[in-house]
DNA sequence: CTACCGCTGTTACCATCGGTTACCGAAACA
DNA sequence: TGTTTCGGTAACCGATGGTAACAGCGGTAG
């Protein structure tokens, strides 16, 4: 990671959330918490995450059933799973995990930061799961956007040529489409890092990639400016 | 593993076959499964498998029965055997009969990964990397790579001639299509070394392969730059 | 042994990208 | 209406990437 790993801890458990946060933290991750299965999906949506330590038994929905939606929603992001020790469970655990992997409790922080690290070592080297399919085409007002390959082609079937910063900007509101995305979200989901007090990088983006699009900052077909607020990506966008 | 293990499970218990399916393939392995003796004997004779995990009770022929006839056939193919919990007899036999390890079950699918790994390790390290197999073409966008004869053939049909430094960087494009390589991985892969502080050696290296391929780096069709991220083989890669 | 040649990495220079600063206009507020 | 705050974007500059030129190395021919 060029960046800061982010990990999401989701444990009911209080003191065990805040040993994590820290022990994590101290070695170099970035840590976030959530006491259950609601708060983690609201915060994977405002955040970028790298991957979910999820602990299996949560009040609400429990941890496979949050392993089954999360593999549904978001197929790639990696998931180490806290397991208490009976057998029961190790048995239930093995049956339906979708797990990347899992400890068992009581565990060991290290031995849990070991197998994050090895996660992430191994979701980034790229021997292993499937290349993203092909033709996983995104259209929105006639426009098209491949994820694989980044080709952007106009409606007109013109293939636009976008930077690195324009695509992934571009990655963040065709992925969250008709909500006000703040320029804190964007930051973090574009380019994985927070703000500076001044910071107007979004701004600049925003202004660049509109021109691409060919949107008119001053009556945005596309990319609405909320005032205060951040900014909107209004098309509808569907898989084709 | 410089390429993908292929392990073969049977096992009659579905749910087993797409939990382990599932787990093995999340570790970097490429699996298939069986249900029973039967269809493991077809896909041996039609693939090329490297690990068969086998669970020893199976309806028809069973599985010690099977491991005494693959030892005859198929000498070398390590098999790592599921048996029934606390059946002594039964690992006794299993290894007698000539599996390289056992898992006795309920298992859990860490232990299992782990004693995989251990013995493709094993075998590996004793013979070296299986060859190539014989006239395996690689096609993308019209361009034609034997990676026996490390040919490279264009669209048009003329001999491309490649040197050893660009043939090992293609191949590595060509192995992990339609994702992102950053610069360490290309060099890991390619090279088998890490970069030091201002190695610029890749992008050297990916200059020269784009040169060859006559794809310009300001308009490319093969390979992309991802500015801060590494490189993209963009092209989708068929066996042919 | 020597001269030559092709391959690979280093150096150096230039183009492009992306973030910062600065300035301006528009919107909100008083 | 005057003031303040927010957002758009031009202009600038450091960082990143492309590649020409060069140097070192090993292989090969004479």
């Amino acid at each position: 990671m060029d960046t800061q790993a982010h990990i999401l801890v989701v444990d009911d458990d209080r003191e065990i959330r805040d040993l994590l946060a820290r022990f994590l933290a101290r070695h170099g991750l970035r840590v976030t918490t959530a006491r259950d299965g609601a708060e983690m999906m609201r915060l994977l949506d405002e955040r970028r995450v790298d991957l979910v330590v999820l602990d299996l038994m949560l009040p609400g929905e429990d941890g496979l059933s949050l392993t089954r939606r999360l593999r549904e929603a978001r197929s790639s992001l990696p998931i180490v799973m806290l397991t208490a020790m009976g057998e029961d469970t190790d048995r239930i655990v093995g049956l339906e995990m979708g797990a990347d992997d899992y400890v068992p409790k009581p565990f060991n922080p290290r031995e849990l930061l070991a197998r994050i690290k090895a996660v992430l070592r191994r979701v980034q080297s790229a021997a292993d799961g499937p290349a993203l399919p092909h033709g996983a085409r995104l259209r929105f007002q006639g426009w098209s956007l491949d994820l694989a390959t980044r080709d952007l082609t106009s409606p007109d079937g013109i293939m636009v040529a976008l930077s690195a910063g324009e695509f992934s900007l571009l990655q963040v509101f065709v992925e969250h489409p008709r909500r006000v995305l703040s320029r804190d979200q964007l930051l973090d989901f574009a380019r994985g890092r927070t703000a500076v007090p001044f910071d107007r990088s979004i701004d600049i983006q925003v202004s660049r990639l509109r021109r691409r699009l060919g949107d008119d900052a001053k009556d945005p077909q596309l990319i609405k400016t909320v005032r205060g607020g951040g900014y909107l990506f209004t098309a509808e966008v569907e898989k084709a």
